[in-house]
DNA sequence: TTGTAAGCGTTATCAA
DNA sequence: TTGATAACGCTTACAA
């Protein structure tokens, strides 16, 4: 096993001393030209990289970021959304050189236990954090920990967002400006928690419309959301711009709504059976990810109800299975590495010590395949 | 921020030295009871937690391992494989305050480039490598750094076993017993590498033996294997004990066959589309993966083609996707997670300094569902 | 059983 | 523009 050369070695081999090597080797001043360069060739010629444990520990980066993803075990590796995710995240870091470290946990109590671990262990630099919550103790957590972070998803400020505010809403709005449009404390009294978190999110709102006025030109008028766990965040604002789509063109309650489920297959498959038995089922069911959407096709298929001639689907989400299922699902495609990019961005930005800010991803677009098709004219 | 506290403040406040904190904290001798049991308990008010910089620094282990995942972009995320093996690989490292480092990359290439600079960043302890290959650069160049690793799947020597050889394995055996079954060198003469590194595999052969038994005694004879890249060592492997059971039992070589794919649901379904254009076509389909099968239903069910009465489907690996298709997929059940638990605890073993060692993961267990029957008696 | 001190490989602060 | 030198927090000889 060969032995991993130090600046030491460089140094020595250089003819210079070793802070020489340092300052060279990370560009700063103080070194001229000449032997910055020659400093430079010997340590391409020995294959010399920074020992990570020495730099963390003189205070420099750890050079690495966190990612936990608490999900209970039998949820876990169906939806492509995660992997995609981390593909795109690391294709910002990789360039950064910066390690991502990834932990898999069963619940939020264990992912806190976790950032407080790496926070006192000093192992990372700062954390992504995924599928916020309505309720989430996790930005005050790291906000008091120092721990710089990205959320992923949407925030809680923006929940209570309207619709009017959200088409205003900046690409690239600081904090401050956003936390603005409601004011320092929300409608409801309560002091906001100070959203001083950066944060990536997608308009659910916006492609939650779209999904609708799609099904709305088809001639739908009873659609089922098949939502996933109302606690995260984007869930229940899904369900709220329902309610208000639902309001605005005057549909009745009863016939346009959200079930939820913890989005497993077992779950949508369960509450497509319940919603299908109903008197007067909905023409069109819209589910919150893709594998519950096959599941419910699959539930379709087996009453014999024929998909898109009876029944309308539609998949939040895209991935190969909403492509090699029969019917192939309508979907609504997000660049999911696209999100993982901006957030490493995002993390990035903090790092270096910009300010907090929230931007907002790509608006999802929705891919008409053969799950959807004209409402029945009778039934 | 809060201040992380050092030894230094445990060892002020304990009214002891360094070394004693260092000492009893790790659990070695020279503190006496007493002592050490006050120094846990400030360590434990103070909320210390070794700095995992430091750790690294002064010798010790860095406390990770790390994962390296080398897909092409547009095959990541739709398998339910990686998440739980990674999920049961860190069930055992959590155990051990271990972290996973783990990066994607898009190709083998880029993997060796990280496995180097993790060596010379020293950033993590060891490695788990996943997706051997047929020709695998990665053992020799993981031994000439001397990064400890542990192969999760077949090996390059394994490839060459017979089916009695295999039959014989222990459960647990060194590696020099393996290499001697064959002898220092290959049967060609050409020197074998040394395969020094751990491994952890699955009896691939006796899986695919229970598959065609399962298929054989339904009435088919015409079947082919949608096999997934033939570079990757359990592709091969599964492809030759194919072919070995097919001699077995007398059959013609042109009607039990693999054709291979790239593993994505694209390849799936062009191959099942192929293979269902032949003048004499299967009547039985195996997927090496559960996407392929997915997708290969669908093409069937697009042809018009019944499953399962006039053709029979089996997916390689099991997840929620086999049981929301409709018909329910026959699929063959590993448990991923055990597999990853295997790996860890042998990877923990030869970082502890343990030989290497070949280790057998349980026997996968056909699943029988909708989608096998009997041969259709004419077609 | 305890304390002192050297070293791990960087970065950063001083003088020269 | 350079070269000593002191941190950083821990492990580990070695000395008391």
């Amino acid at each position: 096993m060969a032995r991993r050369p130090t600046i030491k070695d460089i140094a020595r081999r250089a003819e210079v001393s070793q802070s020489a090597v340092s300052f060279a080797l990370n560009g700063r001043p103080g070194v001229s030209q000449d032997t910055r360069a020659r400093i430079r060739r010997v340590a391409e010629e020995l294959g010399w990289q920074p020992n990570s444990a020495a730099r963390a520990l003189s205070g420099a980066r750890a050079g690495v970021v966190g990612l936990v993803l608490a999900r209970p075990a039998h949820t876990l590796g169906v939806e492509s959304f995660f992997l995609q995710l981390v593909s795109g995240i690391q294709e910002v870091l990789a360039a950064g050189r910066i390690a991502l470290l990834f932990q898999v946990v069963e619940d939020i109590d264990a992912e806190c236990a976790v950032y407080r671990r790496w926070w006192a262990e000093r192992r990372v630099d700062g954390v992504i954090v995924v599928d916020p919550r309505t309720q989430d103790p996790r930005p005050e957590l790291l906000t008091g920990l120092g721990l710089p972070a990205v959320m992923v998803g949407t925030t809680q400020t923006q929940t209570t967002q309207t619709a009017a505010q959200t088409a205003t809403a900046a690409t690239a709005a600081t904090v401050p400006a956003v936390a603005a449009a409601s004011g320092p404390d929300g409608p409801d009294g309560r002091a906001q928690p100070p959203a001083t978190l950066s944060t990536i999110w997608a308009d659910d709102a916006g492609a939650m419309a779209q999904v609708l006025d799609h099904l709305h030109r088809l001639g739908h008028r009873r659609i089922t959301h098949v939502a996933g766990l109302p606690a995260l965040a984007h869930t229940a604002r899904r369900m709220a711009s329902l309610r208000a789509w639902s309001e605005r063109h005057g549909l009745d309650p009863a016939q346009v709504r959200s079930v939820v489920t913890d989005y497993s297959d077992a779950e949508g498959a369960a509450a497509t059976r319940r919603v299908l038995a109903d008197p007067e089922p909905p023409t069109a069911l819209v589910y919150d990810n893709d594998v519950m959407a096959v599941a419910g096709a699959a539930v379709a298929a087996g009453l014999g109800i024929p998909v898109p001639a009876r029944l309308s689907l539609v998949a939040w989400d895209d991935s190969a299975l909403c492509r090699v299922t029969h019917p192939r699902l309508t979907a609504l495609v997000r660049d999911t590495a696209g999100f993982g990019r901006l957030a490493a961005e995002e993390l990035l930005a903090v790092l270096a010590g910009g300010p907090p800010r929230v931007r907002e991803s790509e608006l999802p677009r929705l891919e008409p395949r053969d799950s959807t098709a004209q409402a029945p004219v009778a039934y």
